[in-house]
DNA sequence: CGATCCTATCGTTGTTTCACGATGAAAGAA
DNA sequence: TTCTTTCATCGTGAAACAACGATAGGATCG
């Protein structure tokens, strides 16, 4: 049995401001992309998951929910398209994080509406 | 030309503290039906639109979107449902506000991810 | 009254999503 | 090597979504 620490797969502190735009057209598609990836219930589970244990949690998100394997992996395939998770292969096992800068710009375009 | 002013049709600040829980299975529901009712770009527009003015946009928003008033009528739907925007029968045009508790309630389970 | 304007709803079509089981690929263990 | 574990991907079916034109209803104007 295998600990993994956050920092074995989630190197990115990363407190650089993020200079994008808060409004426009762009601003409206990242908003509505990253709206529609959190917007299912499995998915909002998954990010609380990985957002409390600060460490990754790979196939033990399957245990957490109740979803088949491949319906979760589905869902961390949406997260990661959007950009809000990462997933890092670790030998047989795939370490999932959150994506930092990308919650942080959802965090701020929620905020600027 | 009638010209309509935010309070004619939004009458509530309402500034009462939001009591609900921000994390559990009820929580997650909430964000992410609120999460799904954003996750489209013109949905996102609509609500920008409704913010910027702070009176109400009617069929106006027709004008400002490239979508059909079918379409338009539909997204409007989906954000009423979701309990973001409130439309108020003015006559015979109708009136759209945003509902400031539900936008609160989005930001606020938004910055507890 | 009839005509007009504004909006919601209906019906349709094509696309996307959600969930699942089954299959595959890669890495370790035996 | 062969077996097992872990995860992604494929294929499928049901449901939901997105967009439109057409239609209908309610309110106002003439």
């Amino acid at each position: 049995m295998k600990e993994r620490s956050a920092a074995e797969c989630c190197p990115t502190p990363n407190t650089e401001p993020d200079l994008r735009p808060v409004e426009g057209q762009e601003a409206d598609e990242e908003l509505a992309a990253l709206a529609k990836a959190v917007g299912h219930p499995a998915r909002v589970q998954i990010l609380r998951l990985l957002a409390h244990r600060t460490s990754c949690v790979c196939g033990d998100i399957v245990d957490e929910l109740p979803l088949a394997q491949s319906t979760v992996s589905q869902h961390l395939k949406v997260l990661k398209e959007a950009g809000l998770i990462r997933g890092e292969v670790d030998g047989p096992r795939v370490c999932y994080c959150i994506e930092p800068r990308a919650l942080r710009r959802l965090k701020v375009l929620v905020a600027g509406l």
